[in-house]
DNA sequence: ATGTGTGAATCATTTCACAGCC
DNA sequence: GGCTGTGAAATGATTCACACAT
C-alpha cells in the first residue's frame, strides 16, 4: 500500500518466480495468435482463457514483469509480445545444436516452433557415419567428431540431446566441455552437470505414468471414491506442464545385461 | 499430516500430492536400475542421489505411500518397485493410441520406454491415407476414420496426440467422444476438454524458451561471452542438493534491461 | 464503469530436525 | 550407530478481493 508515486512500475524485475517463467511462453503463444489476428488489446480475462490459466494468476505473473497494461482497458498486444519476448531472451538469436538424429531428433529439427521464435538450428549431429551429409529438415547432418568445433564456431550455448539413454551423459559432457550451458534432455537419464549448467528434461514415459496414475484413480480403487466412471477429478483446462522440473524417467530395461531403452536409434 | 495412525498403509493413501506423483516415475526408474543389479536394499540417501532429488523429500514422498522401509536399514528394492508400480497403476496394462504419425509420432511409437512398463501401443492413427497400412515400429498405421472403432474395440483410455497444432483439438474431441479420458498432448495448443478428462502437455518449444530465459541471465555481466573462450561461469549460488536437478538455478546478476522500442500502450 | 495491480489470505511443497525403531 | 518417519517451520505459489487509475 501507499505506493506513493509510481513513475517506474517495477522495472527491476528481480527474481521472477520459476512458475511464472514457465507460463510466459504460454502467454506469448496466445498473444502471438492475437497479434496475427490484429487484435490490438486484450483483457486479462480473455488472455487467460486463451492461455488456459486463470486471470488472477496471469495478472500476478505480469506484475512480476513490471505490469505493462492499462487499468480499465487491458493490455496492448504488440507491446506485451515484445516485453515477454525480451524477458525470455527471445529478442536475440539462439543457435542450438541437436544431437542424435533419429526420429525424435528429426522431429525436433522439423519442428516449426523452433525457428519461429528466437531459436535457430545451427547444426544436427549424429554419431552414425552413415548419417553424415544426409540432409534432415534441409540441414546436413554432421558427424559427432565435429561436435566441439561446431559448438565453438557457432557460439552455441544451448544443446538438445535426443540420443539413446546410454549416449546421453557422454554427449552431455562433451557439450558442456565445449561451452554449452543449457541442455534440453530427451533421453531417459538423470544427467549430471557442473554448477552453472542448466538442464531441463522432457520425458515421454514419465508423463504417461502420471496419466496412468490419474486414470487408475478414475476407474475407482475400491475404497473411498465411488467406483463409478466419472468422479470428476482434477481440472483439465490448465496448462499442466507447470513449473515442475520433473525429472528424468524412462525405465527401460530390456535385457538383463544393461541394454538401454532407446529413444531413438541414432 | 492427516494420516494420523497408520494401520493399513496401502489403500489408505488417498490424496498423494501431485508433486509427489510426478516424482514416483523417477524413483521407479532408479529402483529398476538397482533391481537389475540385484541390489537388495537402498537407503533414502542413495536412492535420492540416483533419482536426483534430496533424501528428505524422498522420505516424505514415500511416507504418503504408506512408508515401506525399515529404520536403520533402508528400503527393500523389489518391494518398493512393486509398491510404486502399483501406486502408479503400472501393474495393469494400458493400451494407448498415438494419433499423428509424423516424425514425432514415429519416435513415440519406437520409444522403448512405453512397452517396457505397463503401456502398450494399441494402434497408430494418421489422417493421411497414404500412411494407411504402412508399418511403423512394426505396427501398421490405420486411417483416422477408424479412430472410434479402434478406441472402443481396444478399450483405450489413454491417447497421445502428435498431430500438427491445427488438428489437435478436433482429434482430441473425437478421442474424448470415443471414451478416452487421459490425453498426452504434444501439439502446441491448449486443448479444451470436458470435466473428468485429464490432459498433460509436452511442449518442446516451451522448454527451450525456459532455457533461453535462464541462459540470458547467465550472460549477465559484461556482455556476450564467447563459448570458445573461457566458460568460467561462476558463483555457485547454493550448493544445495548435490547432483543438480533440473529446474531452478542460481540467479546471479540481474540481466540487461533494455528498453529499445518506443512502442507504448496508450 | 471497467479491469489492472497488488497486499493479504490460503493452499501446496520443501526443508528441518529429531523422536523412534532396528 | 544408523536410518526411517514425520510433526513443525520455512518457503513458494495461487487465489481473493478491492483500491485505484483510466
Amino acid at each position: 500500500m501507499a505506493t506513493g508515486r509510481n513513475h517506474r512500475p517495477a522495472t527491476r524485475s528481480r527474481g521472477i518466480p520459476e512458475a511464472t517463467v514457465a507460463r510466459l511462453p504460454l502467454y506469448l503463444r496466445a498473444l502471438t495468435a492475437l497479434s496475427e489476428r490484429s487484435v490490438p488489446t486484450v483483457s486479462s480475462e480473455e488472455l487467460a482463457a486463451a492461455a488456459g490459466v486463470n486471470s488472477a494468476k496471469l495478472r500476478k505473473d505480469f506484475s512480476y514483469l513490471g505490469s505493462y497494461g492499462t487499468r480499465g482497458v487491458g493490455y496492448d498486444v504488440e507491446y506485451l509480445v515484445y516485453q515477454i519476448s525480451r524477458e525470455l531472451g527471445l529478442t536475440q538469436d539462439w543457435p542450438v545444436v541437436i544431437v542424435g538424429i533419429g526420429n525424435l531428433g528429426a522431429a525436433l529439427a522439423n519442428y516449426g516452433g523452433f525457428a519461429s521464435r528466437g531459436f535457430r538450428v545451427a547444426a544436427l549431429i549424429d554419431a552414425d557415419p552413415a548419417m553424415a551429409g544426409k540432409p534432415v529438415a534441409g540441414i546436413p547432418v554432421q558427424h559427432s567428431d565435429e561436435l566441439e568445433k561446431i559448438i565453438s564456431d557457432n557460439g552455441v550455448s544451448i544443446g538438445v540431446i535426443a540420443t539413446p539413454a546410454g549416449a546421453a551423459q557422454p554427449v552431455c559432457d562433451r557439450l558442456v566441455a565445449a561451452g554449452v550451458t543449457s541442455i534440453l534432455n530427451f533421453a531417459p537419464t538423470v544427467l549430471s552437470v557442473p554448477e552453472g549448467v542448466d538442464v531441463r528434461k522432457v520425458d515421454l514415459s514419465i508423463e504417461l505414468q502420471i496419466l496412468a496414475f490419474h486414470e487408475q484413480r478414475k476407474a475407482g480403487d475400491g475404497g473411498e471414491v465411488s467406483p463409478g466412471a466419472a468422479p470428476a477429478v482434477s481440472v483439465p483446462a490448465d496448462g499442466g506442464a507447470g513449473a515442475a522440473p520433473a525429472g528424468a524417467e524412462g525405465v527401460g530395461r530390456k535385457g538383463p545385461d544393461g541394454d538401454m531403452p532407446a529413444v531413438m536409434p541414432a
